[in-house]
DNA sequence: GCCAACGTTGGC
DNA sequence: GCCAACGTTGGC
């Protein structure tokens, strides 16, 4: 029979991917992120970090967003990307807190993403529930000394968080 | 507030 | 190219 599944509806052939965005809510929180509607994912100086920014992360993955030095520690929203990586401008502007002098504008050194929220979870899913979670034992967010601030979830992390946060997937 | 883990910097 | 010193992250 068919070959090829998706060549009917036009869907892009890459598997939709998952991830999650730390963030400490005094800097910038999910309220925050609703009350703009869409942001940029600005000052991200790791390059490891950059590298899935910059390549690996697409339009349409689907974002889990966690509070970290936050009383609780937890996942409170998914979010969507709503734009493939582009160079981060606040590391050409001198005044941002993220400026980078050495950065060259013909070969930009740091990446964004633009998110919008989807939905909150019905309660923050606490960094403890996440670990009592023996599905979750090998999520990058609980491993010792884990310190990247935008990492890879699986899908089935992902599906056993939206669980755990009472969101239904819907896009 | 502490400190382990990690990344970066710079002298050699 | 090594590695000690330093700064940052982020859970505890």
């Amino acid at each position: 029979m068919a070959t090829k599944k998706h060549s009917a509806s036009g869907e892009a052939a890459r598997p939709r991917r998952y991830w999650l965005f730390k963030s400490e809510p005094e800097s910038y929180s999910w309220d925050q992120l609703v009350a703009d509607g869409r942001t940029f994912w600005s000052g991200v100086r790791n390059y490891q970090a950059r590298n899935l920014l910059r390549d690996e992360i697409r339009l349409g993955d689907g974002v889990l967003f966690y509070h970290s030095n936050a009383k609780p520690m937890a996942v409170v929203g998914v979010a969507r990307v709503v734009r493939d990586g582009y160079p981060d401008p606040t590391q050409f502007e001198p005044k941002s807190d993220y400026h980078d002098p050495d950065s060259d504008p013909g070969d930009p050194r740091w990446f964004v993403v633009d998110i919008a929220p989807v939905a909150a979870t019905r309660a923050p899913v606490t960094r403890e529930q996440l670990k009592d979670e023996a599905a979750l034992g090998d999520m990058m967010l609980l491993q010792r000394g884990s310190r990247l601030s935008v990492q890879p979830v699986t899908a089935v992390e992902w599906r056993r968080v939206l669980q755990l946060g009472g969101v239904k997937e819907s896009w």
